[in-house]
DNA sequence: ATTCTTTCATGAACGCGTTCAAAAATATCT
DNA sequence: AGATATTTTTGAACGCGTTCATGAAAGAAT
């Protein structure tokens, strides 16, 4: 991230930096876009970047949080015009992959390290949590709001699952090479479906035990975290 | 892989460098060790590690590649112990496990670019098929002796789907920091039953729709592979 | 206005993975 | 054996991300 006490100059230059890096990451891909040729592009010298982002991968996660704060309203908006909870889930998730869409080869950056909480650019990792909390509220927004009784040993742990299930569907968006990524939009109808069928069908009496068996999944998965 | 052709004299060679490689690699990191640390432990110049080894990562995936050779026979061995489908899911990872235990570090290596097919070092990719296809025999293998009826639709994706899922188990454990990577072993001692008992109820009948929706998704994500 | 301090900018230099032209070692042929 | 082709080895060089000593700009303090 640019500094933390920024005069309007360095802000600007950061941003000039930010913009040269993004529009040839576009054009060129991540890799094959030098760091020498955006500090060009933006005007600086080499060296200057760094004193912007601490490493070429750090811009993409500027980027990527930056994505996250402007699709606030798109999600608000989208939310208000779709119903229920499938629809919702589905529309959410579209909402962040038609944002992405034009930087679809820069985000792959940040797959590469995704897996990978300790990396500091990861979706999953300590320093995003901000920016997860905000999203996982979503899902627990959509979830409230869509009336399906959720039993209680399940409700604060499913919006967690829901956004993990987000991020599932981007990466598998990411490495989709089908036109228009088609089996993305696939994928994600039907799994919507079949999720919002899941945690109907999870408050069931006979599905005690399976949903307990679940639960003590995730708890082993999340365990130590905050 | 070391060359095509390949005269003993260069095998010996080949063979240094990996061992060179590995040893590094396990003492400081895969980042840390450089290829002029592994080519002048190995005696050699900077550039013949690259005589035999395409790239760095290479090196990491001809590792993968012995290790999954040399754990035939443990598998084997392991599945004549082990009883009943949970039992021998769970033993046959297990063994993975405790095979690749000396070097997990070595490992995460594959992990950074394990989520992208297309990279050539990925267990999804093209060019790691051979070695997936021996590995998904064996799930084959254990849910035919079984002896749980599987569907007809079901039985040609579930052995795909179980390899995916210790793919699963392998990722988690590589990033997995609680003591002994118990919680690992927690999690695939649970889900190994928990998908027992998935598997045996797939075959009732009202799991139809379900299981229909589900074969869908697999359809969907495995798309456009061999 | 003058110092002093903090912020911002520079480009050379470092370490790394990797490539390459050239040489050495080895095999093959006559 | 010598001549020729092939395989193996070399270490310098390239391009990259990144770091760093150095200096310029811009405020703050006197």
């Amino acid at each position: 991230m640019t500094p933390a006490k920024a005069t309007p100059k360095a802000e600007e230059t950061g941003l000039k930096i930010l913009e040269a890096a993004l529009e040839l990451f576009r054009k060129e891909g991540f890799d094959s876009a030098t760091m020498r040729d955006i500090a060009q592009k933006a005007g600086v010298a080499t060296g200057a970047a760094y004193y912007y982002y601490p490493s070429k991968e750090a811009i993409v996660m500027d980027f990527y949080e930056r994505s996250c704060a402007e699709m606030q309203p798109k999600i608000a908006a989208a939310l208000e015009e779709a119903r229920g909870l499938e629809g919702r889930l589905r529309e959410l998730i579209r909402v962040k992959l038609a944002h992405f869409a034009p930087n679809r080869s820069v985000l792959r950056a940040l797959l590469r390290n995704g897996a990978d909480p300790k990396h500091p650019l990861s979706p999953f990792g300590a320093q995003t949590k901000e920016i997860r909390d905000i999203d996982i509220a979503w899902f627990r927004r959509i979830l409230v709001d869509c009336g399906i009784r959720i039993s209680r040993d399940l409700e604060p742990r499913l919006p967690g699952v829901l956004w993990f299930f987000q991020m599932g569907v981007i990466f598998f968006w990411l490495i989709d090479e089908s036109p228009h990524q088609g089996r993305t939009i696939r994928l994600l109808e039907l799994a919507s479906k079949a999720i919002t069928t899941l945690i109907r069908l999870s408050g069931l009496p006979p599905m005690r035990p399976l949903r307990k068996t679940a639960l003590q999944l995730m708890e082993i998965v999340t365990e130590g975290r905050s």
